[in-house]
Parts: structure tokens; C-alpha cells; sequence
DNA sequence: AGAACGATCGACT
DNA sequence: GTCGATCGTTCTA
């Protein structure tokens, strides 16, 4: 039990996207720069049967070719012209899916993550609270562009472990969470696919977002 | 070549 | 709750 590996990836895009949680995405900057997080939010999207998902019905454009890399690859693209999202790429070879990373917690280098989120701006509650709770957050914080986009998540620039533990770093204290099924969010256009409950999270048994 | 649109965010009422 | 920013991608012609 370390790095998710090939097969993690390769299989049901829903049940990966649940399995995703709880996991420790890490993003290393340089050998000795890495930051990490808790994944705590994700989506599913599949160009099966999806029209939410850019490979809708297989469709083949410059940008969906990544989708067609096969499993464990980053999928990143630009959205509203300013903004990144950053999905792994699930499904045997040939089916185009993906899972959305929505959401995080911070596990290691949350000091270099807010200056990318805020610069000098100083720390304050509600920006904590926001430092990695949306995609374009995410990846605003991790320093992930297009040119990220196709990475093997299997080597070492961007990779998915277990537990903090793989990483030399201190289990937070186990309290019980439980995972929530929603409706995705920001796809209205999608007709059918728009009530998919493909959204989950990580949540406190007390129902408080963990 | 031109137009429409978007898997978001932050500022604001 | 609403709204604008901003530009690559995609489609149409």
C-alpha cells in the first residue's frame, strides 16, 4: 500500500472517484519542494454516457486526446479563460473518462500553497477555509497548468498515495466520515447527466464537512 | 474568420 | 443570492 497504481485507475470511473477520497494527492515542485493534500471532493465524468463530459460520445477533438491517453494520466484543461481543472483519467484504454479533483485539505507545504493562492496577503480564517475547496483552487495551489496536462500519475511530478504515513508525514487523528452522493455541480447544459449524483464527499458523521 | 461558450472564482447587493 | 472577468476550444461558414 503506497502509490495508486495503473490498475487503481483502470476501472469504473464512479467507484474510482469514491475510492479517490480520503487519498493524498501530492504534487512534487522540485526534489526537495512537495506539497500535499487530502482529496475530499471529486466528480465523475464519462464520454460513454455522460454529456457532461468533454468525450461525450467518444468525441475526438485536440483537447479530449488525453482523455484517450488510458488510466493514470493527468487530464488538465483551462476553463473560463483563467482558470485550470485538474482530473486522473480512468476506464480501460479506449473508454475516454475522468474524475474531477474538486477538493482538498491541506497535508504538507500549506505556507507555499497560500502564497500561490493569496501572495503576500495575510492569513486569515476565511481564506484558510478557501485556500483548496474548488477546482480552479486546487490547482491554483499546486501550481498546475496545461502544461501539466497528460502527465503519468504513476511517476513523480504528480502521484496519488494511501495515507500521509507513505510520506514520512504524521497521521491526522482518525475521526469517523462517511461519503456523500450529490449532483454535480456547474454542468445545467447537460440535460439527463445534470441529476447523475456522480459528486461525493467526504464528510464528518456528525454532517459537518470534514 | 468569426462567434459562442464554459466541469470557476471572487466581489458585491 | 447575482454578476463580470477572460481566453482557449470548438463549431460554423
Amino acid at each position: 500500500m503506497a502509490r495508486l497504481s495503473y490498475d487503481f485507475y483502470n476501472r469504473d470511473t464512479v467507484e474510482t472517484a469514491r475510492a479517490l477520497l480520503g487519498k493524498i494527492l501530492v504534487r512534487r515542485l522540485e526534489p526537495s519542494l512537495l506539497l500535499a493534500g487530502r482529496i475530499v471532493e471529486t466528480e465523475a465524468y464519462i464520454g460513454r454516457c455522460d454529456k457532461a463530459c468533454h468525450a461525450y460520445g467518444y468525441r475526438r477533438t485536440v483537447r479530449t486526446e488525453t482523455l484517450f491517453l488510458g488510466p493514470g494520466h493527468a487530464y488538465i484543461y483551462l476553463i473560463y479563460g483563467m482558470y485550470h481543472c485538474l482530473n486522473f483519467v480512468t476506464e480501460p484504454e479506449g473508454e475516454p473518462a475522468a474524475v474531477l479533483i474538486r477538493g482538498l485539505e491541506p497535508v504538507a507545504g500549506e505556507a507555499y500553497m497560500a502564497r500561490a493562492r493569496y501572495g503576500e496577503k495575510p492569513m486569515t480564517t476565511a481564506r484558510r477555509r478557501g485556500l483548496l475547496n474548488g477546482p480552479g483552487k486546487v490547482c491554483q495551489a499546486l501550481g498546475l497548468t496545461r502544461r501539466e496536462n497528460g502527465i503519468d500519475l504513476t511517476g513523480d511530478v504528480l502521484s496519488v498515495w494511501d495515507s500521509p504515513a507513505d510520506l514520512g508525514l504524521p497521521e491526522p487523528p482518525g475521526v469517523p466520515e462517511r461519503i456523500c452522493a450529490g449532483k454535480r455541480i456547474g454542468i445545467e447544459y447537460a440535460e439527463e447527466a445534470r441529476d447523475f449524483p456522480w459528486r461525493f464527499t467526504l464528510v464528518g458523521e456528525d454532517g459537518k464537512g470534514a
